[in-house]
DNA sequence: CGCCGGAAGTGAACGGCGTTCACTAATTGA
DNA sequence: TCAATTAGTGAACGCCGTTCACTTCCGGCG
């Protein structure tokens, strides 16, 4: 029942694997990906250099991992929001204002996560499992499970293509949460200073969000 | 009144510095800033590496310089758009969707210009060279005037702050941008294949943020 | 014309990076 | 206890950005 049936030998493997992901996890929310490498790794830990290639075939192999347990962070929080007991347009709002927040919490983590190139098509792109077996995948299906509540309790227009949809919402909350990581470069710097300014623009992003999918008279097609 | 007021060193200096400029930009719109690098550059046009530091302070500097070209290259598509002669809702929609045909063209330029980590603050960010002095800003600034001119007549909501609209607006055309740029993480991949799913969804996203502003009876404030 | 000062251009080096590999030291199972 | 597997290492390779002493070239001036 505990675990007393891997053998000390592993466990000890265990603890130094964790040991490197910690090193990995605290440098990288610090210094962002620019600042994290082998070396620096492997001196926070007392290791040389190549013994991390003992429990990472390589860099890329330890970032993915951070990222697919940011990923993890993010899909709880978004299960968390979906499962809150509201009107459907106060969590239709924090699904986008929480998600958001949490490229606040973590920008460096948030922007190395959407990093991949776009050049390569080297992966076939296995659909299946980029929906339902990675964290990313599953917190978009928290969004198109929201949608899908929207239209069918007439909040938002009928005939909305649900995927889509969510691809909008999902790419327009995306945008501020990457437009946040880099911050100084946004024009307009009214909400530089990352204080109040910020949280209300987070709400009034998500307002609009949200309105965009909202059944209204303006244009009723 | 040609350029003959500069002598001939001045104009080699010129045509080499363009030749940098040149061989860099070729190397970045194909392979985007990770594989562009002062050796690759100094090779392409057959110089040393140690050469490209009397035409540059620094790989950073050059990396600015292309990107403050490609900025002025949206700001001109804006302009564009911004000048047809067309009904206030397309030329609106075309805003968003023509943004997101730059980042389409060039993704490794677009990614790597809103790339700037967001740590360090070394620079007070100066709030009017940043809107008015950069091409970046004055881009910005023609999405502020088309939701001023929405306002203006009646097709969006009255009371909108314009500042803050048009950051809405930029931001979510942003994300579909930056989502585009780095594709193959995208889930849901009925538009991975760069197809005609991608531009269909790009107009509808276009119409769904044109959308977020109108005046509609839905919710009237 | 010849000379000289400054600019253009270079090769070698520095420190840092990811990664590999032959090697040693430790642990474990028989 | 001994052999075999594993953990860990130091040195090296080939990249990177950048610097610097050095040569080579060219334009202006006497």
């Amino acid at each position: 029942m505990q675990d007393s049936d891997i053998s000390p030998a592993e466990r000890r493997r265990i603890r130094v694997r964790e040991s490197i992901i910690e090193a990995a996890e605290r440098v990288f929310a610090s210094e962002g990906e620019a600042g994290l490498s082998i070396r620096r790794i492997a001196d926070e830990i007392d290791y040389s250099p190549a013994a991390i290639y003992k429990y990472f075939n390589s860099k890329d192999d330890l970032v993915d991992e951070l990222k697919e347990t940011f990923f993890g962070r993010l899909l709880a929080r978004m299960n968390d929001i979906a499962d809150q007991e509201a009107a459907f347009d106060i969590r239709a709002r924090r699904c986008v204002s929480g998600y958001v927040r949490i490229a606040i919490e973590k920008p460096h983590h948030y922007a190395a996560a959407f990093s991949g190139l776009a050049g390569t098509q080297d992966a076939p792109h296995d659909e299946a499992r980029s929906m339902e077996n990675t964290n990313k995948g599953r917190a978009f299906a928290v969004l198109t499970d929201m949608v899908e509540e929207g239209v069918a309790c007439g909040r938002f227009r009928p005939g909305l293509n649900l995927v889509d949809a969510a691809k909008s919402v999902w790419v327009s909350t995306h945008g501020l949460a990457m437009m946040i990581c880099h911050l100084p470069d946004f024009p307009g710097s009214a909400m530089m200073p990352a204080g109040l300014d910020q949280e209300a623009f987070v709400e009034f992003h998500a307002d609009l969000v949200v309105r965009s999918l909202e059944a209204g008279a303006g244009r009723p097609e």
